[in-house]
RNA sequence: GGGCCAUUAGCUCAGUUGGCAGAGCACCCGCCUUUUAAGCGGGGUGUCGAUGGUUCGAGUCCAUCAUGGCCCA
């Protein structure tokens, strides 16, 4: 892909050429800094104060319309595009010419003018002066069914961008949403912070690692899976209110929900529970769609969805015996489960446990009715290691997942601050592990540790900050709302 | 990991039963001083994803591989 061919070579030989010509009339082809007053945008709707005023203007040549002795291009800049009018009476002989014989679509120009409005109607430049800033030495795709190749999107985002235009909206809105959220947090008094990326053991969720290596100490180091741990270090440090927005990196498949590397909110509020965090979700995530949205109904994929608190509240299991009959309380063994899913027509590997046939029977038949925004409570406390256990019965966690049009956006607690039950919960996991569960939970001594100078009790939430992008945005995969996403390299 | 689909010009796409490789935009040349998918006249710029195979002949049929997409695990 990246090699060229014969007429790709020769469509960029011709811009070499002009190239050569602007070095030679001694303009550069590579500009310096060029003081622009005015965005495209503000021109257009500043018009009526700004009509027959000089404004300087920079961005990248878009469309040009040739008449002979005067021309007409499209100046795309970050606000929008407006046309430029370049008049050989006006620019003079020698920077019309020049234009004409060394300008092309996708260059990067500034211009000076004076504002003004066709016979047509369009509120234009009137070119006093134009300067060439960047001169592209590649075509940009055809003007009007832009880029659609999928693969050349995402390995060339670039060009995605600048052709594009509703794919920077979608990422402009990424940006508003995790500000949103930011000041969402910041205005309740949440602390952001920053823990480590890489660390000697990876711990806070079920997930594969990835692995790196630090030289100088000569030791494999993972790279983080979840920021839960440290966070509640923090609790226990005395920070009482903290978030983190963070990068994280999870060794599994890619797919149009999953990234290897992903931005996930973590926060932890001392002396709070889960039906806080069901509080805070709910007002979060509905303030977060009013100021970027400016209302709490969104559409997604098709479907109608009302973010406006309160959302219900489901038991995990009081829904899987609804819409299954299956009761998980009865099952007595490993073997009843898998008996109970093959019953209902799921494929379950022979080494499926109880956790993980109920995992796939709520994913099944229980996650494609979680249409509205809903909270699934209660999971039991086997497949919860972090979760403190309900009070009226030990079987089960305080713990919740919130769903908006069928998706988990998220994962939260009341944390397990009891070290004792802690570290038996961490020695299951070690007997998961030795029974060939690479996902299971590693033991964390230090976090012990912290545990045991004693953690407040403390409501803990984590949001898939990508997937709720993608619900706001409307966009079915998650490499719509990630810049860069993984790909094979080419080649 | 499995199934299905896609890959043809810089971009977006046609390509019939196996018989000379096509269009629009972009690009090049000429004309054109308020156009806007500007227009008019002329020009095709290609390792048909890769490698094998079948065939007198392969973009087209077969196999393998690569990359991507969708679904499943």
């Amino acid at each position: 892909m990246y090699e060229e061919t014969q007429s790709e070579n020769e469509l960029m030989s011709i811009r070499l050429e002009k190239l050569q010509t602007l070095r030679k009339k001694q303009v550069g082809p590579f500009g310096q800094r060029f003081e622009r007053t005015h965005h495209a945008m503000a021109i257009k709707e500043r018009f009526a104060q700004l009509e027959g005023t000089e404004v300087l203007i920079a961005g990248r040549i878009m469309g040009i319309r040739g008449h002979g002795k005067a021309t007409f291009l499209d100046l795309q800049d970050f606000s929008g595009r407006l046309q430029v009018y370049l008049k050989l009476d006006v620019v003079g002989e020698e920077q019309y010419g020049l234009f004409r014989e060394t300008s092309d679509i996708g260059d990067i120009i500034g211009v000076r003018g004076k504002v003004f409005q066709t016979k047509r109607g369009e509120i234009s430049i009137a070119a006093e002066e134009w300067r060439m800033l960047a001169k592209a030495l590649r075509p940009l795709p055809e003007k009007w069914h832009g880029l659609k190749d999928v693969e050349l999107r995402y390995r060339q985002r670039y060009v995605d961008l600048v052709v594009n235009p509703d794919v920077r909206e979608t990422f402009v809105m990424r940006s508003k949403i995790i500000a949103a959220m930011r000041r969402f947090l910041d205005e309740r008094g949440f602390l952001e912070v920053e823990t480590p990326a890489m660390s000697a053991i990876a711990g806070g969720a079920a997930a594969r690692p990835f692995i790196t290596h630090h030289n100088a100490l000569d030791m494999d180091l993972y790279l983080r899976i979840a920021t839960e741990l440290y966070l509640k270090r923090l609790i226990v440090g005395g920070f009482e209110k903290v978030y983190e927005i963070g990068r994280i990196f999870r060794n599994e498949g890619i797919s149009t929900r999953h990234n290897p590397e992903f931005t996930m909110l973590e926060l932890y509020q001392a002396y709070a529970d889960y039906e806080d965090m069901m509080t805070l979700t709910e007002e979060m995530v509905a303030a977060i769609a009013e100021q970027v949205l400016g209302k709490t109904v969104i559409t997604y994929q098709g479907r109608e969805v009302d973010l406006a608190p309160p959302w219900p509240r489901v038991s995990m299991l009081s829904a899987l015996q609804e819409y299954t009959g299956v009761d998980f309380t009865a099952w007595e063994s490993d073997e009843q489960a898998r008996q109970e899913a093959r019953r209902l027509g799921l494929q379950v590997p022979d080494t499926a446990t109880k956790a993980m046939v109920l995992e796939e029977l709520v994913e099944e038949f229980v996650e494609p009715r979680l249409t509205g925004p809903v909270f699934l409570i209660d999971h039991p406390t086997e497949i919860s290691p972090l979760a403190k256990k309900k009070d009226d019965n030990p079987d089960l966690a305080y713990r919740f997942e919130p769903f908006i049009a069928c998706r988990e956006i998220g994962n939260a607690f009341s944390e397990l601050n009891d070290p004792i039950d802690q570290r038996e919960r961490f020695e299951k996991q070690l007997q998961e592990r030795e029974k060939g569960n690479e996902e299971a939970h590693a033991m964390d001594e230090d976090y012990l540790r912290a545990l045991e100078y004693g953690m407040p009790p403390t409501g803990g939430l984590g949001i898939g900050v990508d997937r709720l992008v993608m619900l706001l945005t409307d966009q079915a995969s998650i490499r719509d709302v990630i810049l860069f996403p993984l790909l094979r390299p080419r080649r």
